[in-house]
DNA sequence: ATATTATTATACCACTTGGTAAAAAATATG
DNA sequence: CATATTTTTTACCAAGTGGTATAATAATAT
């Protein structure tokens, strides 16, 4: 695919896909400020001029490596939204949530969080953007749960914002829990204790 | 009480309590990692040597922080295990976090969670130590969930580990909302909820 | 007054941080 | 071949990190 054309000057030896993979898992695994340049090009096996010439900065790479996160890691939070009913969104997010922050091929915890709750002036951007795109998903959240209103699938009188905000509350303490060392199990029994207390209709057992 | 024996050498200039809750509320603002012995020295207006030669190192000088601040700022959440019942307990503790972590004259999040839920490799021992204080606090509600369920304010069938991440998991999760920018508003409509929610007896709505 | 003691202040340490300038190497084109 | 082009490599930068040795200073005890 990139073979095909080969270019002029000396050849590149590193393939940017790849490097920012790595890229992904080492500012997950430490956070944003945790993560420093040097373990970054040992680890990608690159030097630091390559490194800003293909990523420019620390601060894009990192926004580059979110971005791959949210289209690979946790594609499943974006699909959960499109099941059919309220239920069936909740429980999907939740269950997997509990498989990813589990999965022992995972480091612990979420990026979107990790090392940006709190950090020094420095980071203060990063840090906002994190913050924009969890609210954003909390929206999303919101906005499916409307439709679910609407649709019947949820009561009158529920609060599609108040449910909103208390999953996503849920889903982002489950990823503490992840990173205190809770079990599978332990995060399974906790996600369905939250689906039976479910508001019906969509509150059958199993 | 310091004032009566007056030592031998030059006096000191600062008060160690004082310039500890300094400490204490920059650590809560910016994490451990994220707070500089510089920015320390200057908040405190005192010279290194003279921080050193009284807190040790930057690690010790977070453990002193930490103790602050369990001792007094959330104390309320020691104190709420003595609520008579379950649901008592956990009302208390919900409520008076949403109001705790809204409360403008404090740094927005939790000091137990932010800034250590990821961090570089120098520390990963302060790190250690809060999950083990994260886990003994939810260790501790669980005990309390037992006691419940022996003195029946609790169902036979509910699980005690289970309820126990369960709110552990509520309550971290609101010290990320708060982070976000969450009001007063939604976090206590976030905890009503959760208490709605909570098992007979002591689920008679307000 | 003078020695003693405990603290402050200044200067410094080696090391790491994110980021870059300049030179060297490898390819394609003429 | 030589030349143009693009990359890698090596070396470096100023600023900041946690931590400390040394000297100045201010109080008390003799």
């Amino acid at each position: 695919m990139s073979e095909i054309k080969r270019g002029r000057g000396r050849p590149s030896k590193f393939d940017p896909e790849t490097s920012l993979q790595i890229a992904m898992h080492l500012f997950w695994s430490h956070g944003y400020e945790g993560t420093s340049m040097a373990e970054l090009t040992e680890a990608m096996n690159i030097n630091k001029p390559s490194l800003y010439g293909a990523f420019g900065s620390k601060e894009n790479l990192f926004r580059k490596a979110i971005e791959q996160y949210m289209a690979g890691p946790i594609a499943f939070v974006g699909e959960a939204l499109s099941e059919k009913t309220a239920y069936e969104v909740v429980e999907k997010l939740l269950l997997n949530t509990a498989t990813f922050l589990t999965d022992p091929a995972n480091p612990k915890g979420c990026m979107v969080l990790m090392g940006t709750l709190s950090c020094g002036k420095e980071a203060e951007a990063i840090k906002q953007e994190m913050i924009t795109r969890r609210q954003a998903y909390e929206m999303a959240l919101k906005q499916r749960f409307i439709l679910a209103q609407a649709q019947g699938d949820l009561p009158k009188d529920a609060a599609p914002e108040t449910l909103a905000k208390y999953v996503v509350t849920i889903h982002q303490g489950m990823t503490v829990q992840a990173v205190n060392g809770a079990s599978h199990a332990e995060l399974e029994a906790l996600a369905k204790l939250v689906l039976q207390n479910w508001p019906a209709p969509g509150n059958q057992a199993k």
